[in-house]
DNA sequence: CGGTAATCGAGACGGTACGTCGCGTCTTCGA
DNA sequence: TCGAAGACGCGACGTACCGTCTCGATTACCG
């Protein structure tokens, strides 16, 4: 059908998108950005750059997509009830937050503001599909009579998201400070779920009535 | 005197500092970290790299020193209580979001976790001090009886101005959407408000009951 | 006067350019243009890539200047007749269209014809001055009785040059042949000079009366 | 038959020498040795890359054939008399010398000064072929009692070929200067004539004694 | 009031990495 | 079986930037 993909001339080599993607994050895991080559990167994957500018506009772009390969965004989740949603939906992003990728995706964003011809390629980039992971799971609890309709959706990811984004962008990055993570995220989760109203049917480990 | 082995030799040109930093912060805000360079913040601020060198040991330094000193952070709120308070931090925060400093200010942080450098050069930057603005404004909020004392300062911090941040970086730059923003603070601080089980002492602008 | 060198910052090392050429004249010498690399001659210059961009263009040009300068052109003859100056002349000549100067010299003389940017930057290159040298020999002679007046100079040299080059450039690399040298330039210019009608005044070594 | 394996599966395309060899001819003329791409040249020819690595072992042996089968050197020239015979002699090897063939024979002939490869491809090249030519041109005149035995074959050769491939390439390329051409070679010819002590027994175009 | 010493703008310096280009080889599909 | 298209490993090119240095020209103070 909409084979953009031509059938002329020798194939690409099929693994070796992968083995370079994972000689990247191999060389960023041991030397971090500064050490970040890609003569590096070509000579651990045994590649020529050539066949990695084929594939990768520059280095940046590089790294973004190896890291990007490596973690998966948030995915869709229904698991019953907004307040197990929620708590779930803040935890996929705590996790994403704090990868490499979550910090690509962020910066990305921000250079489109003031990078025109970024922000022209840019588009529609993942970030924003947390939106989407978030109106589906919010609409359910309206429908199950959970919260009010007149919650805007966008609020309540906004909230959460930002909350969490925050609160890790602030820490420093040798602190990884998982022991406080659980007990954040269920306060803010709480605390979120209060302020939109929410009604649990089935209650679990609400606040107090 | 303390004076070990100064007042000998051409004093410093007292302005030469401040013309760097805003060239840095110029030079920053447009072309972010990749096109963050040292020959062009001197030829920017008319300045000779020796001189520059002579004053910060490196480009992250000198870049760290530069969004701190422009930081104008958030002043001392204190209207009589929390509704106000927060009402009034929310829209300091998104003044501070969409301006330039606060672009610069999180691009740094984000920076930071992959710079080795600049997370070694910025330690405990300003930004977090966001939060000991909010601390007070929540202490005293407390001290009124208007919430519960169990609620985190840090939470509520986190909530608005995250929440805040989220929204404005997710905005493609065109949109400015002025008319759209009042609402949208009124109903991110009533939705924190309510969800710290807010009760006003003393009815201000609202219906009696 | 007219210092077109500017006595601002720092300026440029005196013996930076003769090491660089030095390194270059050995690289070239020890394996030839296909091993000739800018990276080479700089490593062994002890200079930077920058440096060394700063003076020339490219490497061709690097080359060319490297040559040239070790091989000055032909200089001014004067040895009291026709016979002498133009057995001398070719001499010098023969030494520079076996060198890689006059070699460079010649590719350059060639190039122009189909690169009309090249023409405009050549100019009048040092090549032709090959026929001041000689008008200004043939001059004398004119003057001294030696040759009719109706002799165009550049004829001449023509011969002279022309018949050198083309017997240099037809000679495989490999062979030097420097026995043949001699016997064939003194035919050479006993042939041209009673092609021109060379009356000697003091007879030497010319032949027969 | 003798077809062994043959005529078994797409036979080979007859013409795609040539059109290989007239690109490269192309390429070479308008760039020289240094824009002579082996892709280039494929592109041009419209043929692929592998075809022509199947025929030629490197680039260098490709050029040399280009330039090698087009060259269309010297004919046979017999007139009846050294002077007719050196005159259209010279007449050839101007338009010769002029043209973009022998553009590309002489730049052929420097290359292989400096590049090795491409030395060891040209071995005996057909330039001296002229050689060839006037060397039985010369042989006959010595058998009509025109000139002295002793005169070498090679030198009368070096001298007109040299002189006016010279005379050519000091000019520079805008001026054509057709006019002032036949004059020259004139002057030339009987220079040479004399200086080899020419003496016509059948006076043809000359008025009589 | 003239010497001394630090600072200034300017820009060259040794390195190092970037992203591009070309060679000669290879691998696919279509003719 | 051949041919075009073009990807592949390799390695050099010319550019950009860092952090250091060297210049002549200031500009204070100190004797």
């Amino acid at each position: 059908m909409t084979s953009s993909s031509r059938a002329v001339g020798r194939p690409r080599v099929p693994n070796l998108d992968e083995r370079v993607l994972d000689a990247a994050r191999t060389v960023y895991g041991d030397r971090g950005w500064s050490g970040f080559t890609v003569d590096e990167v070509a000579k651990r994957a045994g590649v020529g750059k050539g066949s990695l500018y084929l594939r990768w506009p520059n280095k940046a772009a590089l790294l973004v997509d190896a890291v990007r390969s490596a973690a998966p965004s948030v995915g869709n989740i229904n698991l019953g009830n907004l307040e197990l949603d929620l708590r779930e939906f803040a935890r996929q992003w705590m996790a994403f937050a704090q990868s490499i990728e979550g910090l690509m995706t962020s910066r990305l964003l921000m250079d489109r503001q003031s990078n025109k011809e970024l922000a022209e390629v840019i588009g529609e980039l993942d970030y924003p599909d947390y939106i989407r992971a978030t109106r589906a799971l919010v609409r359910r609890a309206v429908e199950r009579g959970e919260i009010d309709p007149g919650i805007t959706p966008t609020l309540i990811a906004d909230l959460v998201a930002g909350a969490i984004t925050t609160h890790v962008r602030s820490t420093p990055p040798g602190l990884a400070q998982v022991a406080h993570t659980e007990s954040y995220l269920t306060q803010l989760v709480n605390t979120v779920l209060r302020g939109v109203g929410y009604r649990n049917p089935s209650p679990e480990d609400s606040p107090s009535p």
